[in-house]
RNA sequence: GCUGCUGUAGCUCAGCUGGUAGAGCGCGUCCUUGGUAAGGACGAGGUUAUGGGUCCGAGUCCCAUCAGCAGCUCCA
């Protein structure tokens, strides 16, 4: 007899090898018919395990969170076996599961097609109705090799695998996978799916390796959760700034320039904006600003060591037979100022902004919109001090950076710390001084941080802000990296209170990164409902019909003194039509005139959104539009 | 850069196995002068991404180039 423990702290006593499932009959038929999988003393184990011993056993159902992911699990074998009876040629990889699903990686010459999802599907529906019993199958390693010697990916997947003993699975007639488990019990429970697409993938993300083929699979308990999950991708589609950008006439792309963006008049409102507030900001933290060349000598960048570590992402240009570069960055240009004269440590720390325009060129199959693009301006900036005020300067940018960020409405972000990378430049005791003064920092702040091991620029660590959006995606923004090499190679001083030269320590920041790509992820944040200090154009008059295109212009003129962004819609249409569009447009405000304002000097103020309007007068929603813009509030109510 | 898919009117897309381009929205003109999420009529718009090829005939089939999309690798 064995002594199990239940999650609710009671015991059971069963026979000894009794198997979970049949404990989950003893304790009710209703768990019996939930049950995944189970958990053995921390281990996530099949139904069909026996319990030899005194063990705690939880049955896992559809309602714990790890059934999901074994759910998943068990169809990516499902697809598996799929594929191999559509094209039996398929050698299988690797399949595991990933957020919201999984994907298993083939080995096929011929090349899967989204067409053929359905097929794939059907075939997955069969195998799912047979409902047959996975069966887990352990010999030892030896064995299994060379049960497999022919397949050089599940090879290598064994010599990959921990422990002696090697599990497969089966489920079916015939279809067997090297597996380290645990499934779902049968066919029948691998919940509703979905295929969602194909892509290539190297094999070990090695690009110099075969190139497989990834089939993408989605799967959930019940069709409804799998109904939700693709209404989210619907949604989340809705919010691409590619697809605002164009509709909301923001910024475009063209052939002429792949990877350069075309900022419109709208997309350039947004951006002003946040110039304007970045800039306040900056100064209120005691930076100056500057502006260097976006063309510079050949010569600048073999001494900043960018030609050695950065050239194939930078272009290159000729002038009178003499090379020149195009920035990829903006610190020699930085460089070259700070030595225009000389410095004394009594005007330290010495804080220089620049929003750089550099260019880099990408591959060209990582361009994704504003995200990923090949010319873009960097709101950088950098810092010389000296080694004592390393410490203080990091903690004044880190608040800096929190401050800009909760503008926006980002609360909720991370930061990682990058170590030494394999190819860098400076001495290991550069990098050790320089990593320690960032951790540093980091712990003065009692800020919890990632470490991301040898992440790090090639000329020094650097810690790396991250938010999420309110659809709880991830983004990198702002980045602090010290750099004790650049001021030595390009012979940067100061004079100290010995009066001896020194070099001083650089420190390399940016907050939001890139202007383009932070534009990009706030208008998937606000849905391109911009607030209404970004928002192209905050009001617009809609009179009732042509007798109000007097008052109409009042109205404009007022708005206009007032510094708010306006036009009137004085197109021949009817109320409704120019509510739509300036709906479809996302307008913050709409202010429906007609007769019975004009009387008053009143408007009836219509809020983005919302159904309900409110009149009132002009003054009131004046005083109430230009109080938002300046404390930049987000709710539009008055 | 690699693998796969896509490229038709300003936008979103249709166009079956090859037989000389179509819708909705938008745009223009006119009618309508209206009270809160799209009134009506008429009309203009396309060397079907580019360049080759097969064929009596190519938007449709083949090849190349360019660009975009989904991933991989890389990255702000």
């Amino acid at each position: 007899m064995a002594q199990v423990k239940l999650p609710d702290g009671s015991t059971k006593e069963v026979a000894n090898g009794t198997t979970v499932e049949e404990l989950a009959r003893q304790i009710g038929a209703g768990l019996a018919r939930a049950a995944i999988a189970a958990r053995i003393d921390e281990q996530l184990v099949d139904l069909s395990v026996p319990i030899t011993a005194d063990v705690s056993v939880q049955i896992i159902t559809s309602k714990d969170k790890e059934s999901l992911e074994i759910m998943r699990h068990s169809c990516a074998h499902v697809m598996a076996e799929a594929i191999c009876s559509i094209w039996p040629e398929t050698k299988l990889v690797y399949g595991p599961t990933v957020e919201d699903g999984f994907y298993y990686d083939v080995d096929l010459d011929e090349a899967i097609r989204p067409v053929d999802f359905e097929l794939i599907e059907k075939k997955m529906t069969e195998i799912v109705k047979a409902d047959s019993s996975f069966v887990r199958k352990e010999i030892s390693r030896e064995e299994a090799l060379s049960k497999l010697s022919g397949d050089k990916y599940k090879t290598d997947n064994i010599n990959r695998a921990e422990g002696d003993v090697i599990s497969f699975y089966s489920h079916g007639d015939g279809f067997e996978d090297l597996c380290r488990g645990p499934h779902v019990p049968s066919t029948g429970k691998v919940g509703s799916f979905k295929i969602m697409s194909v892509a290539g993938a190297y094999w070990h993300g090695d690009p110099t390796q075969k190139m497989l083929q990834r089939v993408y699979g989605t799967s959930w308990s019940t069709k409804k959760e799998l109904d939700e999950y693709l209404q989210i991708l619907e949604e989340a589609k809705k919010r691409d700034h590619r697809v605002l950008g164009k509709q909301l006439d923001l910024f475009s792309f063209n052939e002429a320039g792949p990877g350069f963006a075309f900022m419109h008049s709208g997309g350039m409102i947004i951006w002003n904006s946040i110039v304007d507030f970045w800039r306040s900001v900056h100064n209120r933290y005691g930076y100056g600003e500057i502006k260097t060349p976006i063309i510079l000598n050949e010569e600048l960048w073999h001494k900043s060591g960018h030609w050695d570590n950065y050239k194939e992402n930078m272009y290159f240009s000729e002038i009178d037979g003499v090379g020149y570069a195009i920035k990829p960055m903006n610190c020699p240009g930085g460089c070259l100022v700070y030595k225009f004269r000389q410095h004394s440590y009594r005007e330290f720390p010495i804080r220089v902004a620049e929003l750089g325009l550099v260019h880099r060129h990408e591959a060209s199959g990582v361009m994704h919109g504003l995200f990923r693009v090949r010319q873009f301006t960097q709101d950088d900036a950098h810092i010389f001090c000296t080694p004592e005020q390393i410490e203080s300067e990091i903690v004044g940018v880190i608040e800096l950076t929190f401050e800009i960020y909760r503008a926006f409405g980002f609360e909720d972000f991370h930061i990682e710390l990058s170590t030494k990378p394999e190819k860098h430049i400076g001495s290991d005791e550069m990098w050790d001084t320089a990593t320690n003064a960032l951790k540093g920092a980091l712990k003065r702040k009692e800020i919890d941080y990632q470490i991301n091991e040898g992440d790090g620029a090639f000329y020094g660590p650097k810690i790396d802000f991250h938010i999420k959006d309110c659809l709880k995606r991830s983004w990198q923004l702002g980045t602090i990296q010290l750099d004790f090499s650049m001021p030595e190679r390009f012979g940067l001083v100061y004079t100290d209170k010995d009066n001896t030269e020194k070099t001083p320590v650089m420190i390399h920041r940016a907050v939001l990164g890139s202007f383009e790509r932070f534009i990009g992820i706030i208008i998937e944040h606000y849905g391109g409902s911009m607030p209404l200090w970004l928002a192209p154009e905050q009001v617009r008059v809609l009179p009732i019909s042509e007798k109000s295109s007097e008052y109409a212009e009042v109205v404009e003129n007022r708005l206009k003194d007032a510094g708010l962004r306006c036009s009137v819609d004085l197109s021949n249409e009817k109320i409704g039509a120019k509510i739509a569009k300036a709906h479809g447009e996302k307008l913050p405000y709409m202010l429906v005139i007609g007769p019975k304002e004009a009387e008053t000097n009143a408007v009836n103020v219509r809020i983005r959104g919302v159904q309900e309007n409110k009149t009132v007068g002009i003054d009131e929603f004046l005083e109430s539009a230009k109080c938002k813009v300046v404390d930049k509030e987000i709710d539009l109510s008055i």
